[in-house]
DNA sequence: TTGTTATGCGCAATCGCTTGCGCACGTATT
DNA sequence: AATACGTGCGCAAGCGATTGCGCATAACAA
């Protein structure tokens, strides 16, 4: 690979100089003409500065880390992935250190490899483990954006966020069942996961509707455990329905969920979105093929990409700024499962024929 | 941070001497006392060695990158988070290089930061363009490591390779629905993809069965458009089955399309496994929660991290062995959507009731 | 003419680590 | 006693980039 000192030889200058040139420094005073040579020798040459040396004499590196904690589910990978994307359109090289948690050391790893600026991505961070490399790295100079943080926003740390709001997430899901006119809508949620019953509540209270239909999943049940968690939804979901028959909507955590709520309903003679219509959660990747295509929410990765590419550019400009917080929006995917099929006459069908 | 020198001068001795007593070096010729007490002061000072001095003298880093081509599948996704897992199993730190060719420069990043050993996961990569940088690491020293690579096996690069057989995997599937009795196998399936066909004949033919039931997809539907794959699938199921009433079983070549097609069958009032069996590929998210869980074919990930892991291991230890060619195989995972019925019965009595 | 300022560029130290070589000392060999 | 060798460690030269400072030359003002 070509030096730097390989193109000053070539042009007949210092490699201060050329230095200088290339990182267009502010105090690189030179002819237009030594300008365009030395610009033109490291094109020609295929100079690409040496990261090491780089990172040496800084005492950082000019890349971007994007860091994870934890191995992570498939949103959770998804979501690494297009932060990974959104940090790359900066023009920045960037490196992913995946779980930081692994082994005793992933901070000094991440310390010794000190980058220009760190995404810090959601998925299995608790804030005790967050704070101390958000205010590490702030003490080195560093600057950190946390996207998708549980962190509460009121907790200030020494960084840039950005998050998705799951109340409005859940809420979504809600208003859009109250629109199609349904009242007697369940929950079906492992009520840890924030804001889902939140969401459930704040809509149904504004709407001035008042039953509850709550059917909580095991909280013992890791949220990872997908076969125990749809065995379980099955079952609450079949004494839901047979206890509330006036129920015609539900609303549920996941779309792994729903798809065991989807077929329980069905196993009960029931039809969808006739009798009762499902709103999932996540948009998961089967979502749009079932038998009916479920109505479900998006995590809002688009907007999750837009805003760190914004933040990223902004720290990398002008270092010193307030620090942000921003929220986007979930957004809701409308299918079949939620269709508008004249809801009232059908439900109360139903109640008279039990 | 704490450097070499904090610690020589702690001790008392040169940065020489606790250079190569903490890299183990085989010339640190020290006694055993000034040797525990150079590394009980490293550990007391936290020490941790900085990477871009030490790239920087060593010419090269001392990780393990892992490069992926494209932006992906949540597939190959998967599978590049499972070999960065196996690379750190290895103690190196790694970091990802994601869409190494996005930019004009990615190579040049990549060399910039020049690892250790590198590897190179499959998702989008053209032997054409992999070629390149395998020599070009190649001759730079580093070590490289292929995993999944479509390239043809008798065309020798400089580097490992860890392939799976896809061929195997769809010979596992055919093979599955012979051993249980069914002679009447349609094939669903993009016959672009590499093996589906050949496995099928491949087992069809050791079986002396002649019967061939091939519907095969619109060659120019890219393969990541799930939606119009499943139409065309459902079409085709459709037609298959109408036109041969004697097909027992159906294998597809990803679970998204044996979700359509599982749909199909229940649509013509067939039921499954009774009627007709079906067979995926992929073991996507959702296959084990279906109304009828879905038998698949399950990427190896496991092997593919075990060899990954064994292969850089050896590469650290002697650097020159001769390359290897390593194949990993595909796993059945049986669910109910073949369980055994009776095939035989059931399937004549649908014969005469038509 | 002399002082001042701006322009154009080079010198050399520095970042933290690696590694070839050399020096001193002790012990074994001839 | 002289030579040889092994042991235990330090010296110092890199690796390739950054950056504060200094030195010329030219232009301009006093």
């Amino acid at each position: 690979m070509a030096t730097l000192r390989d193109i000053a030889d070539e042009v007949g200058v210092a490699v201060s100089t050329v230095s200088r040139v290339l990182n267009g420094s502010p105090d690189a005073r030179v002819t237009d003409e030594v300008r365009e040579r030395i610009i033109a020798t490291a094109e020609r040459l295929r100079y690409h500065p040496n990261h090491y040396a780089r990172g040496l004499a800084l005492g950082r590196g000019s890349h971007i880390s994007v860091c994870t904690w934890v191995a992570m589910t498939h949103h959770s990978a998804h979501r690494a992935r297009a932060i990974r994307q959104a940090a790359s359109d900066t023009g920045c090289p960037v490196v992913t250190l995946d779980g930081l948690s692994h082994g005793r050391d992933g901070i000094r790893v991440l310390l010794s490899h000190l980058p220009m600026a760190c995404v810090l991505v959601s998925g299995g961070w608790r804030p005790y483990q967050m704070e101390p490399v958000v205010t590490t790295l702030h003490e080195r100079g560093v600057h950190c954006l946390v996207v998708d943080s549980s962190w509460p926003l009121d907790r200030a740390l020494p960084c840039d966020t950005i998050r998705a709001d799951r109340t409005q997430g859940a809420a979504l899901a809600v208003e859009h069942l109250v629109e199609r006119g349904h009242r007697h809508i369940g929950l079906i949620s492992l009520l840890q996961i924030t804001g889902r019953l939140e969401g459930y509540e704040q809509v149904l209270d504004r709407h001035g509707i008042t039953e509850r239909y709550i059917a909580p999943l095991d909280p013992d049940i890791p949220y990872e455990n997908d076969v125990a968690l749809t065995e379980c939804a099955r079952e609450q979901t079949r004494d839901l329905l047979e206890e509330n028959p006036q129920i015609t909507a539900l609303f549920c955590s996941s779309d792994v969920l729903a798809l065991a709520a989807m077929e329980m309903v069905r196993e009960l003679g029931l039809r969808i979105p006739d009798d009762v219509a499902v709103v999932g959660f996540d948009n998961d990747t089967f979502s749009g093929f079932l038998p009916v295509p479920l109505t479900t929410i998006e995590h809002p990765l688009d907007e999750f990409r837009e805003a760190t590419t914004r933040l990223l550019r902004a720290r990398l400009d002008d270092d010193d700024g307030p620090w942000r917080r921003e929220i986007v929006d979930y957004r809701l995917i409308e299918r079949a499962s939620t269709a508008s099929v004249g809801k009232l006459e059908v439900s109360s069908a139903r109640l008279s024929a039990e």
